[in-house]
DNA sequence: GTCTATAGCCAGATAGAC
DNA sequence: GTCTATCTGGCTATAGAC
């Protein structure tokens, strides 16, 4: 292991995440990432064997990037709404810098149901039990209105990753501009927060 | 024009909407359509002449689903909990019969940023105007708390679609199999208006 | 209108020199 | 480790028979 070797991997996972993230498996070109990295076709296969063992050094980083954040909040000793702040406020701004992660993960996993089942069998997501209990807890207490805790973990990753999906059609719905979007956005958080506070209230 | 000629061509397009919408333009192979069609592959290019006019014949035809019906309950005399009601009412289940719909809308207009603007420069969305305007006068009225009537559309479009966008990772996230995760579909037309209405409450 | 056969291209992958 | 050249297969599209 050189130096040089490391830093060629990185550079070419670097373009393969532009590519693939923004074209998806099936649109992707090994000669497009071999441009934009700056080296040659061949080299691909020399670091990485094929397209598919490629894609899914990409595709683990990017899910890589969601999930242990994801874990860490929703198992801490915080209450639903902090719980909640934290989120938003964590993931708007991440998913902001990184527009491309959302559809590129939603549109492979969709696509590709195989690859999708046998990557989940391999790989872990955050779990919910805790925060599960913790509503439904909260639920029998009586401090929340009665709610399914699934529904709202629905709710929860819909309204922050939904307008990053679905922005090239919302932007169009809302009449907006690039710029008008990016300003929803900047407000989103706020929002977000207490809307989603606000719906379980009692 | 005749009969059989209006059947193949359906026939195709029938085949076309399922092979595109779950693979996606880059992903579809004209063959696999021609085999669920159960005819030859030079017919699709005599029908549709190549596969990009194909392709726009479905893209279409989905958009074509989903906007009128936007258009009608938006642009009605209901109250705003009524809309949000019959919005949901009706998408849900909906979608729910077309699950494909919203990823593949969502992954191509993504893909393809050129044809996106080229597509929504030449058909027309529906106007939220009227709505919104209902939103901020009864912001301005109190009766609903302070909000953006952007952000609320979001909200709304968020919490009905995303559940099937994001179905496979919600799915496993929520620990549920098929059947479970469709009963989680089946309780959120109750639960997202619920939901919805709550979150503007003062 | 529907088929078979094939042209022509393009993309992923490999061989082999340096 | 990196390159050029090339193979191979697959895919869109067309030609032409029926």
């Amino acid at each position: 292991m050189k130096g040089k070797d490391q830093n060629t991997e990185q550079v070419i996972l670097g373009a393969a995440v532009e590519i693939f993230q923004s074209k998806g498996f099936a649109g992707a070109r090994m000669q497009e990432i071999a441009d934009k990295a700056g080296i040659n076709k061949a080299l691909l296969h020399y670091y990485f064997r094929n397209k598919q063992l490629l894609f899914e050094s990409v595709f683990k980083s990017a899910l890589g990037q969601l999930v242990p954040e994801v874990s860490k909040i929703f198992n801490t000793d915080l209450s639903i709404s902090e719980k909640v702040t934290q989120f938003v406020a964590h993931y708007i701004p991440f998913v902001n810098q990184n527009r491309y992660l959302p559809v590129f993960i939603i549109q492979e996993l969709n696509n590709n149901p195989e690859f999708s089942d046998q990557f989940f069998s391999n790989h872990k997501l955050p779990q919910t039990e805790k925060f599960k209990n913790q509503i439904q807890e909260a639920v029998e207490k009586g401090e929340i209105r009665k709610l399914d805790p699934d529904q709202f973990i629905l709710d929860l990753f819909a309204v922050v990753v939904f307008p990053f999906v679905g922005r090239p059609l919302m932007k169009t719905l809302l009449q907006k501009d690039d710029e008008g979007f990016d300003d929803l956005i900047q407000s989103r958080i706020e929002h977000v927060t207490t809307m989603l506070l606000n719906s379980i209230k009692k």
